[in-house]
DNA sequence: TTATATTGCATAATAAAATAGGCAAAAATG
DNA sequence: CATTTTTGCCTATTTTATTATGCAATATAA
C-alpha cells in the first residue's frame, strides 16, 4: 500500500514557507504585514515557521494575498461533495 | 467593479457547517469525532458553529476525512506560483 | 566596509482557545 | 407516545495563542 499519512507537522511548515514567499514577493517585512493586518510580528513570524496558530490568523493572511476567494470556492466542493455523499443513502 | 470581499466570518462559517456535514455523513456524534482527535466536544462545537479556533484543531479534522493530503496539494500550488512570481524579477 | 533594516528569540503580561463537568432543549430512536 | 441520544450553552479552570518590549544575529543597502 502506497499510503504515506501526511504530517500535520509538515502542512503547517509548508503552510509557513508559503506566507514567507508571498510575504517576500510583496516586498514585506513581517512586520509590515503584521501592521497591515493588524498582528504582532511574533504571530506572522510564528506562523511562518510551523507553530500553533489560530484560523483567523490564517484567513487575515489569506486575504491579504487574495487568496480566501479560492478557500471558499475549495470548501464549497468539499462541502457539495459531503452533500452528494449524504444523498446517496 | 464586481469584486466583493469575502468575509473571514463567512468562510469560517462555511468550513464548520462543511465539518459538520462530514461528521454526520460518517455518523459521528461530537463526542466521538472529539474522542477520536483527542479534543473536547465544545471545540468541535465551536468550529462547527464559526467560532475562532486552532489550526492544529483543522488539520486534525481535515486529517481525520483525509483530506489533509488535497490541502498539501493546493499549498504546494500556491507555493509553486510564489516561486514563479518570484522568478520573474 | 559601515550603516540600516530585518529577523529570531527571549521575557512577561494579557487574551482567548481548550478543557472538564453539568444541565436543559432538541433530535433521533424504539 | 416515551426513552435515549445528541446538541447548545453555561461555569470554572488550565493551557496556549497573542501581545509588547528588548536585544543579538543576520541580511540588505549605501
Amino acid at each position: 500500500m502506497i499510503f504515506d499519512t501526511v504530517k500535520i507537522k509538515d502542512v503547517k511548515s509548508d503552510m509557513g514557507e508559503t506566507v514567507r514567499l508571498l510575504r517576500k514577493n510583496s516586498k514585506l517585512s513581517q512586520q509590515d504585514l503584521a501592521d497591515l493586518l493588524n498582528l504582532s510580528r511574533l504571530t506572522i513570524q510564528n506562523l511562518e515557521s510551523g507553530k500553533n496558530f489560530t484560523i483567523d490568523t490564517l484567513l487575515k493572511v489569506l486575504q491579504h494575498f487574495d487568496l480566501l476567494r479560492n478557500l471558499k470556492t475549495e470548501i464549497a466542493r468539499v462541502k457539495q461533495d459531503a452533500e452528494d455523499t449524504k444523498s446517496l443513502y
